[in-house]
DNA sequence: CATTGCGCTTTGTCCAGGACATAAAGGCGA
DNA sequence: TCGCCTTTATGTCCTGGACAAAGCGCAATG
């Protein structure tokens, strides 16, 4: 489609007619990929050279003063990451989790640290392979840390994402967030259909459905998802969203909690159990 | 192209012309593709009725004789997330671990038992929902228990999977082999893309790199890839590759070691210890 | 008797231009 | 300054044709 209405990309063609992209013009598409996942619209980039993409790119908007500061914290991790020191970058982790305490260490380390890494990936200093294990790192060690918990107690919350929502991390940090308050979380992971979620509710007797949306989830196709999932939920059942896709969007979802920020789980929990209580 | 060629599925239209897939319809494809990803071709099939794909189902092949007898063992579990007792299923796995110790607990439990589970998926009997959960509490755990080991020594293995593969318990399920044998083990997790995977083998110093392939992916795209990723790595770096799409492909595959069984894991340990050790 | 090679059949993906639903942006009035 | 509405921008779907690639069976060979 950009071919026909922009004249970009312009692939050279194979002896039968099938396109072939010059890397040129595939580092181009990568550089124009991260832009418009940013909020650019392509016919404002597309004629620009891949020269001034990138400088496009680092001028990017960035994170605010306040994750700035944080930023100072977790910079030395940062480093670790991008040097690929995967056994130091561990040690620090776990040093950070001992001495923080688990809700601490989500809040204050490892939650600037995802969105200080996904800003790098986004400039292009660090590679998908960083990234990758950066996210194992921290999932091994919030594994760890969930499991030694007792899952008994109320409300049931029942984490997972819709199908198209493949990160992991923000199930995570909700789990970590919730299971010290005496809450028993049980995650299914990523990608979950739609229609499997009401019925796993209903069969683990759950208080709670949390979802996650990153990012790149489409706004609008998170809305529909929540309405239609809220619909099918009976009404004792409480649904909870977060994630960046669902920020602030309280007023477009009725009967949806939506978790703004990490602190909001706790304020959604404490919220569930004081109108909650009285019938238990 | 199947409504096409064979005149089905045959959707509704909106009032834009755009096709509406009637649940009945919607229940035949996903019976069709478990059927496809058996082997079944769609022109076999296709023709059939709901009730007869069924059937088919019921009757596939399935597990060998050896791994029903094991499978006595493990009905308990299967039983357990069929009835989607999270709790339960997480105690008895935890009580096999206690009593089996790492490596047995991967070999006689976990791989029998997520073999079950996928069968029992193909046949309908359970939902994804359940998949997903047993699959998460077997991370759980593995993982606690990878992470108590040190991860110091030699072989530096890296672990991942190509960008079509998203199954991870292979990666795990190798890592816990491994580890307990003084390997050191770094998991990318899954869908790393090919040209990363040289470089983080060699910013990591790695002495080998293992690949996953579980069942449904293309046997001529996993060969292919592998043999590019073999000439993409220096020499002195060994490419492991396991999974059901590269069983029995060792002929196909110069330079590539091939892990049939969980056991071979071992075997391909000693083996590059041995060869290894002189010029160390 | 197992195995390799070859040709035929089946199956999935690509191509092109047209149409239109839907999201974002900009203008206008309250 | 906010909210509504029009206009523009953007992505997805449609159709029918063509062809590459994967799978299967048969024949020939060690």
């Amino acid at each position: 489609m950009w071919e026909r209405r922009y004249g970009f990309p312009d692939p050279m063609r194979d002896a039968h007619g099938e396109r072939l992209y010059p890397p040129a013009q595939v580092d181009k598409l990568r550089l124009m990929r991260r832009l418009v996942d940013h909020g650019q619209r392509p016919a404002r980039i597309v004629h620009a050279s891949a020269e001034a993409l990138a400088r496009m790119l680092e001028e990017h908007p960035g994170v605010s003063d306040a994750e700035l500061a944080s930023a100072a914290d977790i910079a030395p991790m940062l480093k670790l990451v991008r040097l690929h020191r995967s056994a130091d970058l561990s040690a620090a982790l776990r040093q950070a989790l001992l001495k923080q305490g688990l809700q601490r260490f989500v809040v204050e380390t490892v939650a600037p640290l995802a969105q200080a890494v996904g800003e790098a990936w986004m400039r292009g200093e660090i590679e998908v392979a960083d990234e990758h294990l950066f996210s194992e790192q921290v999932q091994n060690l919030l594994r760890g840390a969930i499991g030694a918990h007792d899952s008994v107690g109320r409300p049931r919350v029942l984490l997972t994402t819709l199908p198209e929502e493949q990160h992991v991390l923000g199930l995570l940090m909700a789990e970590a967030m919730l299971v010290p308050e005496g809450a028993a979380c049980v995650s299914l992971g990523a990608r979950t259909p739609m229609t499997d979620i009401p019925a796993a509710a209903l069969a683990g007797d759950f208080d709670v459905v949390g979802l996650s949306f990153s990012t790149a989830y489409p706004v609008r196709q998170a809305i529909d998802a929540l309405l239609e999932l809220r619909a099918m939920l009976p009404p004792r059942i409480a649904l909870w969203a977060g994630g960046a896709a669902v920020r602030g969007k309280h007023k477009r979802l009725p009967g949806v909690q939506i978790v703004d920020r990490l602190d909001d789980v706790l304020a959604a929990l404490r919220n569930w159990r004081d109108t909650s209580s009285p019938e238990a």
